[in-house]
RNA sequence: GGAGGGGUGGGUGAGUGGUUAAUACCAACAGACUGUAAAUCUGUCGUCCGAAAGGGCUACGCAGGUUCGAAUCCUGCCCCCUCCA
């Protein structure tokens, strides 16, 4: 599944709507009418191989610019990554052997080409160049720049000035990156307001290595489902694109309100007008949020997984969310008879075999406080048991299931 | 090389001998309500036994020790940070 309508997309509106920020704007615009194809660089870290949603707002750029016809090249930041962080603050940014690049190299473009055009990319291995790289070329990289210009940042001026520590290698990590944009001749990069420093150290890289200097493309920040931090996978309030249609649909449900508006700018094509339509008949109250947000899951889920599957996630939605009723499908755990037939069985118990609490002292929590029925009967004693029939449904709160049936 | 600060439950971060399974905030989970898995309110939030009352076990970087009793004191070790050189 592709973002509708990116061919011929009106140039104004891709350069506005749901970008941060262009550097130089006017340059990037008449390399735009100039009619060569532009090589748009986008950088991966095979790290952190799955795509979620705050990915998808920069993808849906190139996507939309492959469109008119440019070329993207990906790098990925094989080498790098093989280095690791050795300040070891991150546990995300451990090093990572051969194997392990190529397998998450792998699932990155699985995911890479559900937004990006395929036919339209180049993928590069920054190891190509960096394998080559010696002490003395690093040597002559780190010249071209002082501590000064790095103090600009404005990350680095607080940390510095608070006495926070700064790794050298955070140092080092701007200038490979610009590197990057000179090895592949990059015409415009790509990436968050984040990386607003490091993309304008290559193009003042490509500057002193005599090549034209790269158009810099910002997209804002999606917030995460909190809708108070940015989307990320190690703050758990991100969406991942390959989530299964239920989930995905159920998260985006599970928005803060004062962010959905955001999303719709940023991740779906419906129009400014109507977005701003929308935006006042919720404040005239006479929208309701709920539908606006339904509307905003049913366009996102069918963006990666289709109409179709966006329509039955919608359904099982209302089903189970606003109607309370049991979901279409419910995992069955068999038990074995010899242990459960024709006798009482804790109900405590039966939560852990069938995996819907982690301990029994959370059963019995979930339990006291009225969230454990069965067949749709809420369990109100305090421990209480029962005989258990082939097909009983449990439910603990509103999104755990479990039907139950003796084995054969 | 020298001086100092620190490592606490998913996160931030209190706590300097007992009433501390450990304040508070965030996250998470449940219930109520609703406009949704929004917001708000209430509750829960190590685990095991127990219907409950209650009782075990495990837990404050690691290993020992002092003490009737330690996250808190002592010794050693590991790790992180700051400053001076």
């Amino acid at each position: 599944m592709r973002p509708r309508g990116e061919e011929g997309m009106d140039l104004k509106e891709l350069l506005e709507r749901g970008v941060a920020e262009i550097i130089i704007k006017d340059e990037l615009i008449k390399m735009l009418h100039e009619g060569k194809p532009l090589r748009l660089k986008m950088g991966f870290d095979p790290s952190a191989p799955d795509i979620h949603l705050g990915h998808v707002v920069g993808l849906r750029k190139l996507r939309q610019l492959q469109g008119l016809g440019h070329l993207v090249v990906l790098i990925v930041a094989d080498w790098t990554a093989q280095i690791g962080d050795p300040s070891g603050r991150s546990a995300t940014r451990r090093m990572l052997t051969r194997d392990e690049v190529l397998a998450n190299a792998e699932t990155y473009l699985q995911q890479f080409f559900k937004v990006v055009d395929k036919e339209r990319t180049e993928i590069r291995w920054q190891s190509e160049w960096f394998g080559k790289f010696g002490l003395a070329d690093i040597i002559n990289l780190t010249s071209k720049f002082t501590v000064a210009q790095f103090l600009a940042r404005e990350d680095f001026a607080k940390r510095f000035a608070a006495n926070s520590p700064i790794a050298i290698t955070e140092l080092l990590y701007p200038l490979l990156q610009a590197y990057d944009s000179v090895a592949i001749k990059s015409d415009v990069e790509f990436g968050g307001t984040d990386q607003k420093f490091n993309i304008l150290v290559g193009r003042e890289l490509q500057q002193m290595m005599g090549q034209e200097p790269q158009q810099v493309f910002l997209v804002p920040i999606l917030p995460g489902t909190d809708g108070v931090m940015k989307m990320s996978k190690s703050l758990g309030n991100y969406i991942g694109i390959t989530e299964p249609p239920k989930e995905m649909y159920g998260k985006v449900m599970s928005l803060a309100d004062v962010v959905m508006m955001d999303y719709y700018w940023l991740l779906t094509d419906v129009p400014d007008e109507e977005i701003e339509r929308m935006r006042r008949e919720m404040a005239q109250g006479t929208l309701n949020p709920r539908d606006v947000k339904m509307r905003l899951a049913r366009l996102i889920v069918a963006q990666f997984h289709g109409e179709e599957a966006a329509s039955l996630a919608e359904a099982e939605f209302k089903r189970v969310f606003q109607q309370r009723e049991l979901p279409s499908e419910i995992a069955t755990v068999y038990l074995d008879p010899s242990q459960y037939a024709g006798r009482p069985v804790n109900i405590a118990d039966l939560l852990m075999v069938t995996d819907l609490v982690k301990s029994r002292a959370e059963a019995k929590r979930m339990i006291s406080q009225g969230a454990v029925s069965l067949d749709g009967q809420k369990v109100t004693e305090e421990s209480p048991s029962i005989t258990i029939a082939d097909g009983l449904v449990l439910r603990v709160g509103r999104r755990k299931f479990a039907r139950v049936e003796l084995a054969k």
